[in-house]
DNA sequence: AGGGCTGGATTTCATCAGCGAACTCAGGCA
DNA sequence: TGCCTGAGTTCGCTGATGAAATCCAGCCCT
């Protein structure tokens, strides 16, 4: 178990995780992230999937285009106007693995006994992959072999 | 770039990971844990720490000892009544690798520059070490070898 | 025994964010 | 012109949030 502390070792203001939990730390936003990397960019198709509060949607989506998480790019279906479509850049896709890691947890955790309804393989090994950490080599790094230091 | 689709293949009602970010997915929750991670264990250093209204914070760790992530223990330092303290159990400290994940991410998009204040390292090799995925025989597979499947 | 101290936790109330429904808006079509 | 559609805003209502004060249990001290 880790041993008691006080205090965290890194102060809120220069620690990057934080940041992180500032921008996407929120259920509505988490949600739209989790839509937005199965492929779902416009507007009502989020609305209806998750529900959320047109309201709500439309503000949770301009911070994420000002975070830099998502461009707010055109489409034209042919013969119609042309529309908003809400694409993750880079750094939106970039998340992929922290929803990956949340959905293992999931699977692991919260699962009823039910079979986790996505798999996760490794396309021509046909094995199972799991979101962990690796070394510069590639190789594997359990929490056990990995050491967390502090920089000052 | 990922294609459009108009729906997610998994229903929320199913998602593993809709149901996690149901229990975690929240400013304070993440916050909360973020500090558990580091060691804290008691109400007034999560509540001096984070700033947390002890309202709030004497909420949130209830719903994070009901979802059996924490468990309300007690400690007792000699000579003082018996307090209750909040340590992760196992399924909470399985949310490790998600944290470590975003801090990596905020390390990576939204440090100003600047050099990340927590350095994540392999103890023996000295090797940087990275969130990722693996296969089974504990080899790094990229995104693009990774194969996400709908089981039906 | 009684008063103070300390660290959890609850009460109170003003404020803010979430929510549903209705409404606006722009551009294409008939 | 009038209508349709997808995107976004306006408008109230309600419920959650936040700050401060209060409560409460049990150990100390005298």
């Amino acid at each position: 178990m880790t041993p008691l502390t006080r205090r965290s070792p890194v102060s809120l203001d220069i620690c990057h995780l934080f940041k992180a939990i500032e921008v996407i730390g929120d259920r509505w936003t988490l949600l739209i992230l989790r839509s937005a990397l199965f492929g779902v960019r416009r507007f009502d198709d989020f609305q209806t999937e998750l529900g959320t509060p047109r309201t709500i949607l439309s503000g949770r989506l301009k911070r994420l285009v000002d975070a830099g998480i998502m461009t707010k790019e055109s489409y034209r279906v042919p013969g119609k106007r042309p529309r908003p479509e809400y694409v993750l850049t880079e750094m939106g896709q970039a998340l992929q693995p922290i929803l990956i890691a949340m959905t293992q947890w999931g699977d692991e955790w919260l699962g009823d006994g039910a079979q986790p309804p996505l798999g996760f393989t490794h396309a021509k090994k046909r094995q199972k992959v799991r979101a962990s950490f690796v070394d510069e080599d590639g190789l594997e790094a359990g929490l056990a072999d990995m050491r967390i230091s502090l920089r000052r």
